[in-house]
DNA sequence: CTCGGGATGGGTATCGTTATCCATCGCGGA
DNA sequence: TCCGCGATGGATAACGATACCCATCCCGAG
């Protein structure tokens, strides 16, 4: 390959003829592969320090692996995502695997699609995917021929490792906690068009809303509205909530960033936090502990959910076939935007 | 190459004789080359149809395009990047072209530098690179071999483009605005340890507020704390600065995300914003504008900055050669963080 | 002294696609 | 009738690495 300054990229070839051995030689030191004496990779490693030799990552591809890892993120605006990412590629820098991101839309199941064969095609040796929403079906099929880890998500596949939170206690720790200092009008903020699957979690927490508030007496107060985890729909659905008569006193989103689109309709509509209103959110995202925003919400350990995807798919490239499920079990957070409600 | 469950991808050799026809002309109804008949393109697209083809990634890389670009992060945890993202990826989708992030840690040149690397192994066919820290010479060595976009930097180039904000008028009208109002004692949040380049746009920052505030006769209250542009970086040094007698009554945080990180320990020291210590911050990120956030900021239309430099990298790859600098003009935001200081 | 086998190094086909030739066909002009 | 040329389709050598298989060497056992 000849670079546009006129340069060829350093091949094996290169590295071979310097350190005067063959490219099958070389080949085996990369790879750590057996039959090569100390001498040998000694040797060889000098030529590629000396030549400042990189593997062609396409070219492994094309036999071997690519010690490329595809993320699918239905958006990196989410905080949340940041925390989870951080643990992985702290797992995957060790093993020398690089993580590749790539967008998946948020709650487009077409986008997600797109996104994941995009993947595929660049022939990763492992995907991570987050909060998918398209059909169990294409998981699999995925799964099937190149390692897959899904993290967030609650069906169970014997193809495919699962790392998830429990959200069904996530959700009865929130709900039970706006009910415990007082609230009876509760609303909860949960997602939209994405069909009526029970393993998509945002229909596990809003399930779960609405099973703690009939266990409570207060089947009467169910109020979700459905937009999507993301500000802009926290905003929108904060606000039709806060228009209704007589209004909630408290509202359970079913993310942090919805939780924050939250936070803004309940400000512009001249209400206090938590005085007039509370607000919890779900994820513990980091930037929910700053002291201005301070949101009780729900804890899963991002990184170390992160981290454990990064360690089982390693496992999986490297032979198991067995399905592994991670789940961790969330706390709350309580802190500064819920409060009892006012006395009336 | 056979998958896993035992089923070969569709290959091009696969899509020829399905369709009875040479691989050759199978790869020239792909790229759309010249010298294919009406009749024959249409065969040939009835048969990838049908077969579902896909053309892998990593074949095409040995020889021809990846339809690939990568693009280095600082952090995917900044909410400004999402904004340039999303007007990248819009600018991008429509050429049919997929955009692959990779994090560059934060202002980490060796990181940074590894991440670059990984997208050459990978060979991209194009680059964006978002506030590198890396010496140009390295940057320049890359933009030849690789067309790249540089966003966010000040140092002109030859060899690759430049999408960026002008800094210099931005962060003179955060602290003019701050002046306007009555402060005197203000502040300033920058980077730390990352050289005295005049290229990198926190060192404009901070020495057009120096500037600015020596040009009002505020030379001695001039007080800068380099941490980072990160929320822990702007908790840090605010509660430095916060600590000091008499204390700033207005801070400058060269990012949002730091200017968060400064609301929070405004906050936490038992002061109110912007009664007690005005915040403005830089970056007008989308979440900035939520009512109970409401930073004071200066707007640099991301969205518009990342299809911009989308189209640039499309036409570099597409061959140009003539050096593009962009630029946009940055405009103050006032919002609720910032007010008069208070009477004393 | 030969033989067997472990240790080491190398030859080479192969992965899927592209790009550079080369071959063929049909048709109009000399 | 023959020649030349544009239009079209195909054969094939790369691209850079891997992995299978084979060759060689050395050493101890029989």
């Amino acid at each position: 390959m000849v670079t546009r300054d006129g340069r060829r990229r350093v091949t094996i070839s290169d590295v071979a003829s310097h350190a005067q051995v063959s490219t099958t030689a070389v080949s085996k030191v990369l790879r750590n592969a057996y039959g090569v004496s100390e001498a040998m990779r000694a040797k060889v490693q000098a030529a590629i320090d000396e030549l400042g030799y990189r593997p062609h990552a396409a070219a492994r591809a094309m036999r071997g692996r690519t010690f490329t890892i595809g993320v699918v993120l239905p958006h990196i605006r989410n905080p949340f995502f940041a925390d989870i990412l951080d643990g992985f590629d702290e797992e995957l820098a060790a093993a020398r695997y690089q993580a590749i991101i790539v967008q998946g839309g948020s709650s487009d199941a077409a986008a997600e699609s797109r996104a994941l064969d995009a993947l595929v095609d660049r022939q990763v040796d492992g995907i991570l995917i987050v909060a998918p929403v398209i059909p169990r079906a294409r998981l699999e099929e995925m799964a099937r021929n190149t390692p897959t880890v899904v993290l967030g998500r609650h069906d169970r596949s014997a193809v495919y490792d699962s790392v998830l939170d429990d959200d069904e206690v996530g959700a009865e720790l929130a709900v039970e906690h706006l009910i415990a200092l007082g609230h009876r009008r509760i609303a909860h903020i949960s997602q939209k068009g994405l069909g009526p699957s029970v393993a998509l979690l945002h229909t596990i927490r809003a399930r779960t809303y609405e099973r703690v508030m009939a266990e409570h007496g207060l089947a009467e107060h169910i109020a979700v509205v459905a937009t999507s985890y993301t500000e802009e729909g926290g905003y929108q659905a904060a606000r039709e909530l806060l228009a209704r008569t007589p209004r909630p006193t408290a509202v359970f989103a079913g993310s942090d960033q919805a939780a924050f689109g939250a936070l803004a309709a309940v400000h512009e509509a001249g209400l206090a936090v938590p005085g007039d209103v509370s607000v919890a959110g779900y994820d513990n995202a980091r930037v929910t502990a700053l002291a201005h925003i301070s949101l009780t919400t729900i804890d899963q350990d991002g990184a170390i959910m992160g981290k454990t995807a990064g360690r089982l798919l390693l496992e999986r490239i490297g032979g198991r076939t067995s399905s592994v499920r991670f789940s961790v079990t969330p706390t709350l957070v309580a802190r500064r935007s819920t409060a009892p409600p006012a006395i009336r």
